[in-house]
Parts: structure tokens; sequence; C-alpha cells
DNA sequence: CCATTAAGTTTTGTTTTGGAACTTATGCCA
DNA sequence: TGGCATAAGTTCCAAAACAAAACTTAATGG
């Protein structure tokens, strides 16, 4: 079975991480939390490619987890905020944040 | 940088995704919760492929949220039962599987 | 002896990811 | 005016991960 077959699976946990279970996805939302909104921002920040970047922007935004707002009219530039649907699994992230802390010690240091 | 080097990230949430943030192995801990334990159950249920699945299940023994257990001598079967560590996650599954009822209604029928 | 079960492994293509350079539209500043 | 900076992407290519299906191993049951 492909990852993209997810989205109509019985399970819904399986539909949930048809959107924001693959690679990078979650992280971004972690920055959104934060309070970032910008490209530059998630990029330097999370450490992923501009590339993957803007293609999880993309979904997230059909999604509807996040929301693609004009900020600057010249030049066009635009950003990404949380809406109700993104807002709701920041419970979720709060969860592997303290377990992250609890379990997952850093090892040696590492930047960004 | 690599998906691979979030491990060290000075992030919990990261550190926490560097273990469970890629494709199919949250997946797997679903099944972990719903009582499965069993190679064919998680290949059947999950939809992922057996290659996948091993790979998988072979890296959450390493990382301590799962002990490989022989069940059978003869001839030596092997399952996956959750460690405390990997129970500490079932609240951050609860919460997808609570937004996924809520945003991810099911367009069409699909199998498994 | 032959089929079946269970837990993987191997093989072969396809898809996704990673890294780096490039594009577009404007603002800033001398 | 010309040239550099900024921000949000896009494009290209090689490397890594994934998908599908067949194969392996060790035993059991008829």
């Amino acid at each position: 079975m492909k990852w993209s077959e997810l989205s109509d699976n019985w399970c819904p946990v399986a539909r949930t991480l048809s959107v924001v279970g693959d690679r990078w996805t979650l992280l971004i939302l972690r920055d959104c939390y934060l309070g970032k909104s910008k490209f530059e921002e998630f990029a330097e920040s999370s450490g992923m490619t501009r590339h993957i970047l803007a293609e999880r922007l993309k979904r997230l935004v059909e999604e509807g987890v996040l929301e693609r707002r004009l900020y600057s009219t010249a030049p066009k530039r635009y950003d990404y905020v949380l809406t109700e649907k993104g807002e709701e699994l920041r419970p979720a992230l709060r969860i592997m944040k303290d377990w992250g802390k609890k379990y997952m010690p850093v090892r040696r240091e590492a930047k960004a």
C-alpha cells in the first residue's frame, strides 16, 4: 500500500497521519506554535530544504491546517498562519515535547 | 539537513520525531495500542510493506519503544510489545484519533 | 511427502528527499 | 542610476527511501 492512500483509511489516526505523518511536516507545525509564520523562518529553524518546505506548506494549506496570507503587496509576499484545525494539533506536539525531554536526551551538540 | 540528524536537535519535539516522525512508524504504535504484537498483524493492519515494517520494528526496538520477545521456541518466533517508553506516546495518538474523526472524514471507501 | 504458517530478506523499479543554484519582484542606498 | 539585499519560491540532479512481489527458513499437520 502506498502512503498516499491513507487519507481514506477507516482509521482516524491513519487519516490524520496522511496529513501530518510524513517527514518534516510536524516540525513546521512546531514552528507555527512557536510563533513563526514565514517561509524563511521555517527553513532556517527546521533545517529542511526549501524544496520540501514548499511542498509541505502547499499541502498543509490544501488540507486546511494552515492559511496562506498575503502580508505584503509590493513585493507580493505570503506567510502561513494556523487555522483552528491546525491549532487543535497543538496538544499532540506538547506530548511529544515532554516525551522528547524525558526519553530522548541530547547525546552530542548539534546546530539548529 | 538530513532527517537522520534530527536525533541531536536542541528541540525535544524534533528528537521525538526522529524516532516516530517518519512514514508508517506511528501506525505501528497504533496497532500496538490496539493490542496487536505480531509481524503479520502489523503488516495486514497497517498496509505497509514487510520490507519497511521490518526496518521500522528494528528501529523501534533499538530506541526502546518496543521490545522484541520470543514467544515460540520451535520454530523461533518473535513478537513486539510496548515498553513504558512506548506506552507514554499513547496520549499523542489519542489526540490524533480525535482530530482525524473531527477533521478528516472518509471521502470514499477503502480497504484496511 | 506436501501444503501451511510466521517472520523476515532479497530484488527490482519507482518515488521522495537533499543540496545547491537560480528566479522574480521590489526596496534601499550611495 | 546601478548594484546589492531580501523573501518566497522553483529547478535540477544525484542519493536515499519506498513499493511490490517473490523468496527463505524452520517447523507443524495431515
